[in-house]
DNA sequence: AAGTTTTTTCAGACTGTTTTAAGCTTTGTC
DNA sequence: GACAAAGCTTAAAACAGTCTGAAAAAACTT
C-alpha cells in the first residue's frame, strides 16, 4: 500500500508520515502542490493525501489537473477551512473524501482505509445509459450517430440522473442539486427542462426516455417495463 | 431503515430528511427535544439524528435520558460548537457520534451507515412478499412475468400492507398513514384503493391477495388461509 | 452594442389521480 | 331467510400535477 502525502506544513507533514508509516503504508511526502501533482502522476499510489493551501498550486487545483490527466487515485483533502462550499467544491474537482483539520489520527486512518478499498471503482469521464453517452468534460451528449451540446443546467440535470440510471431523483432533490439548496427556483422550472431534455433524447433518436414518477420525480428508462 | 432527525431550524430539518429519504431510509422528522424523546422512545428506530442546541430539553439531556430508558437506539449528535469539550460531554452521555456543523451530505450519509452497520441491516429498495416486489424507487409493482405503475396512494398502502406482511392494518391507521391525520378522508376512501390493488393484484396474476377483516381492516395473505 | 444562447416565467392544454356517490354484494344476527 | 350493517365496485366529476410552446429576461460572445 503505497501513499503520497502533500502538505506544507512540515510538522504536520512528518507526524502524518510517521503515523502512516506505522500502519505499515509506504509514504511518499511531498510539501508544494507542484511537485505533489508531479509524484501523482510519477508514481502509481493507493491513495493520496492532499492538503488545500499548499504553495504553488492548491489541493483544488492538483486534484483537477490530476483527474484531467485521467487519473483516478482516490483524493483525501485536507482542509483547514470549515466552509461548506470549499468542501463541496473539492469533491466537484474529483476529490473522493476530505477531512477539515484539526482531526485524530484515527479518523484520517479510517478514512484512507475506506478510500483505499474503493480502489477497483473508476472515476469515469464519461457516464453511459443504454445508447447515450454524456461526455462530462465536454457537456456533450452523444447518440448512436448525432450528438448535441447541453447547456449548463441541462447537463447537470442529467449528469444527475444518469450517474444512478433508473432511480428515480425527487424534483426537489434535483433542486437542491443543481440549482443549490438556496435558490428559489420552482417545480417548474425542473419540468421545463425536463421537456428540453426529451426533446433532445428525440433529436438524437435514443432509445433512452425520461419517466415521469407523478408526485415524485424523474427517472431514466430504457429498454423495459414501464 | 428508520431515521429519527430532531433539529429545530426547519430548513436544515427538511434538507435532512430529504437528503435520507432519497437513501430510501423512512425518516420521521420533528422540531424540539420533547417531542425527541418522546419519539425515540416510542417507536424503534436504527438511527437518531440529533441537534444538540433544541428547544425544551436540549441533545445532551436527551441522550441522557434516552439512556436512562435503556434505550440503546445509535444516536448522531449535530453540534454548532467546535468545541472539543461539547464533543466529549455528548459522548459521555452515551451519544455514539457527533458531527460538526456545518457538514456536507455525503459526510452525514457515512456517518449514519456506519452507526447503522453495527446493526447489521441492510438498506433494501424493494418489498417482497411471495411472487410480488414492490420497488420503492419507481413505484412500481412487479409480478411473476408483469408489471404495472402504481399511483401514490396505492403505492403507500401497499408499502404499509408489504411492511408487514400477513398483519391486519386497520382501516383508521391506514388513513393516518396515507392522508395524514389532519385529513377527513373516510373509510370508503381505503375500500376504494384496496378494489384498485386488487385489481392490479389479479392483472399481475399474482397469488397475492388482499383479506379483509370485518370492521377492522386489510391485511395481506399468501399460499395459506386466513 | 448587437447577437446568441441559456434560463426563467407564464398560461393553457393535457393527463392521471383522487374523491364521491350510488348501487350491489357479502356477512352476521335474529 | 330477512334485515341491517359493513364492505366492494365503478363511473363520472373534480382536482392536482405535469407538459410544452412562446416569449421575456438574463447571461455570455463577438
Amino acid at each position: 500500500m503505497k501513499l503520497l502525502i502533500v502538505e506544507d506544513e512540515i510538522r504536520l507533514a512528518d507526524t502524518l508520515g510517521q503515523i502512516m508509516r506505522e500502519q505499515k503504508y509506504t509514504v511518499d511526502l511531498v510539501y508544494d502542490g507542484e511537485s505533489g501533482l508531479d509524484y501523482a502522476l510519477m508514481e502509481s499510489y493507493d491513495v493520496i493525501i492532499l492538503d488545500v493551501m499548499l504553495p504553488k498550486i492548491n489541493g483544488f487545483e492538483v486534484v483537477k489537473r490530476l483527474r484531467q490527466a485521467k487519473n483516478a487515485t482516490p483524493v483525501l483533502l485536507l482542509t483547514a477551512r470549515d466552509e461548506t462550499r470549499d468542501k463541496i467544491e473539492g469533491l466537484d474537482y474529483g476529490a473522493d473524501d476530505y477531512m477539515t483539520k484539526p482531526f485524530v489520527p484515527e479518523e484520517l486512518l479510517a478514512r484512507v482505509r475506506a478510500l483505499s478499498r474503493r480502489q477497483g471503482e473508476v472515476i469515469l469521464n464519461e457516464l453511459c445509459f443504454e445508447d447515450l453517452v454524456l461526455k462530462l468534460d465536454t457537456y456533450t451528449l452523444h447518440g448512436k450517430n448525432k450528438s448535441i451540446r447541453l447547456g449548463f443546467k441541462e447537463f447537470e440535470i442529467l449528469k444527475l440522473l444518469m450517474s444512478n440510471p433508473g432511480m428515480v431523483f425527487p424534483k426537489e432533490s434535483i433542486l437542491t442539486k443543481v440549482w443549490g439548496s438556496e435558490s428559489d427556483a420552482e417545480d417548474n422550472n425542473v419540468e421545463a427542462y425536463i421537456s428540453f431534455l426529451r426533446k433532445k433524447f428525440n433529436y438524437l433518436g435514443s432509445i433512452v426516455t425520461i419517466g415521469t414518477v407523478r408526485k415524485v420525480g424523474y427517472h431514466l428508462e430504457g429498454l423495459h417495463d414501464s
